[in-house]
Formats: structure tokens, C-alpha cells, sequence
DNA sequence: CTCCTTGCAAATTGTTTGCATACCT
DNA sequence: AGGTATGCAAACAATTTGCAAGGAG
């Protein structure tokens, strides 16, 4: 199963650093992993984790994060409510949502996913052009929703 | 010249919602409009109004440019630093820079300005389809710039 | 004259850090 | 054993807010 081979990933990353395998490290992933569909803040996982292990400090879950991200396990992502977002990493879902982006409304700060894949061709002409290699992208889209566009009249 | 049609414009907004027209509103909406190649951090502002205005509060940079981002003639960026980034409006800016998007390096944090306009079919593919009505955009890629990429070596 | 706006300082909030202790390997 | 990782609390930094005084219309 999927939760098998995420966990051994990072194992296997973890000892090619010298860094340890900790049931803190391997339960923030495993709870990323569990809410692949959610954008997490710190403190929603940080919740979740408290639930089979309620020792874990929230500094700990910090520390986690950042590591993870610097593996590439997680992505994060910010959508402009004061606090950074974190999920699974796009390279350890199965699923074709690598390109998921968002689009927030102005003025109900309702957030939409929206997937698309128009960046592939972008991203390899920048690979040419500046010769910087690409790992992962943020795409937002900032307007009217539906609903508030009604209002507006 | 630019700068007069910008001050007009915003005069022209403030008055019609029967907000004030002020000395900071006004400074700070030109301080950006003069260095609109720059990514102003609040605290950035608040240093350059205060050489023409020293009596000016940080608090009133945020309540202006927050003000200013509502009326459109500012644009946010966040560059991933810990602080939210302003730019002149880009719908006040002639040229022809709206699509200008981030390459940032994960590992020395270097942020590379790159131009391209692949984004306008795919916002009109949002209006058709999802109904959202876009006003801005955000685009970030991250991953390593050329010189990172040497020294993983 | 009225209400909007400001400056100041205090409050808030997400995140980071120092340090002694606990835990992998 | 030896260094890495953790929990806790204190420290930080960007941003927001309360309030009395000032200023635009």
C-alpha cells in the first residue's frame, strides 16, 4: 500500500543524511498523507498527530515541516490567510494533481481548486532558457467569485 | 506625465466611496508608483514616505496599502521571505510587465524576475468554465538556480 | 461641525530558538 | 556512548487593533 512506501521513502532519506527515524517524523507524514486532499496549517496537524501521540510539541511539528520540505516529501503553500499550508508532496501522489492551483475570491476569501497543466511547456523553456531547474510551482488566481460578481450589481 | 493620472485616480476612488483624500494615502501610493521595479516590503515604504513625511506610523502604511490592494491600484506579492511584498498596480503600470513571475532557489533563496504571458488563454478558460472572475495572478516556481545546481555536484 | 483618519503603543499571532533532557543508532 | 531530536517556554517579527487627538469635507 501507498502508506508503506511513503514511510520507507523517508526512512531511507533520513538515513542517507545521518538524520534519525522518529515516530514524530514518521506520524507528520503519515497524517499529510491521510489528508491528501487538505491544505494543513501547522496546528491542524499538529492536532491531528496530539491524537496518537499527544507528547508532541507544536515546535517539533515546525521543525518536522521544514525538514520534510527540504526532502521534497511535502509542498507547501500559501494562501494569504497569515499562515503557510502544507500537503502531501506532488512527487508522492499517485494522482495526476500535480498541477492544482487556486483561485481565491477578492471578496468572500473562498478558496477553489482549480487544476490545469498548462505549465509543463513553461517550465521547460525556463529550464533552457535561465538554466534554472524547476522542482515545483505556485499558482494563484486572485478575483470575483460567482457569487460575489451577483452581488456586485 | 504617469504620476499625476495615478494621484488622480486614487483621488477619484477615495472620493467616490466618501473616503479622505490625504498627504499619506496619497505619498504612499507614490513612492511605489517610483520604484515600481522594486518588491517594497511595508517597513520599505514606510522608510521612503517618511523622508518627505516623518510624522507618518507604520499603521497607517498597512491600513493604506491594504485600502490601496481593495481599490486595485496595488499589487501583493509573496515572495516567501516572512513578509507580504508591494508593487504598483499593474493596471497602472504602461508597460507591458503584468505577467512577471518568481523563480526562486530553494537553496540560496535567490529570487529571478521571469516574463511571460502564457497565462491569459488560461484565465479565460477560468471565466468560460468555472465562472471566476480574475483579476491578478500569482506564479512562483520554485526549484534551484544554474549556480546551486553546479555545486550539488 | 462631523466623521474619517492618524499616530502611538499595546496586543496578536504564526513561527523560531535556547536549552536541558530523552532518544536513535 | 555520542550526537541528534524533542518538549517546553521564552523570544521574535510582521501585522493588527484600541483609543484619544487631529484633519478633511
Amino acid at each position: 500500500m501507498e502508506q508503506k512506501n511513503t514511510e520507507e521513502l523517508l526512512k531511507e532519506r533520513l538515513r542517507e543524511k545521518g538524520l534519525k527515524v522518529t515516530h514524530q517524523r514518521l506520524l507528520v507524514l503519515s497524517v499529510l498523507e491521510q489528508n491528501s486532499g487538505r491544505h494543513m496549517t501547522a496546528e491542524d496537524i499538529y492536532e491531528l498527530v496530539s491524537e496518537d501521540y499527544p507528547e508532541i510539541g507544536l515546535a517539533t511539528v515546525y521543525r518536522t515541516l521544514q525538514l520534510l520540505w527540504d526532502m521534497q516529501l511535502v509542498d507547501r503553500l500559501n494562501l494569504d490567510d497569515g499562515c503557510v499550508r502544507y500537503e502531501i508532496g506532488h512527487l508522492l501522489r499517485g494522482d495526476a494533481r500535480h498541477n492544482h492551483h487556486h483561485l481565491i475570491c477578492r471578496s468572500c476569501h473562498k478558496v477553489i481548486p482549480f487544476d490545469g497543466d498548462l505549465l509543463d511547456d513553461l517550465e521547460r523553456h525556463i529550464e533552457e532558457s535561465v538554466g534554472f531547474h524547476v522542482l515545483d510551482h505556485e499558482l494563484k488566481f486572485y478575483g470575483l467569485c460567482r457569487e460575489c460578481m451577483k452581488m456586485q450589481k
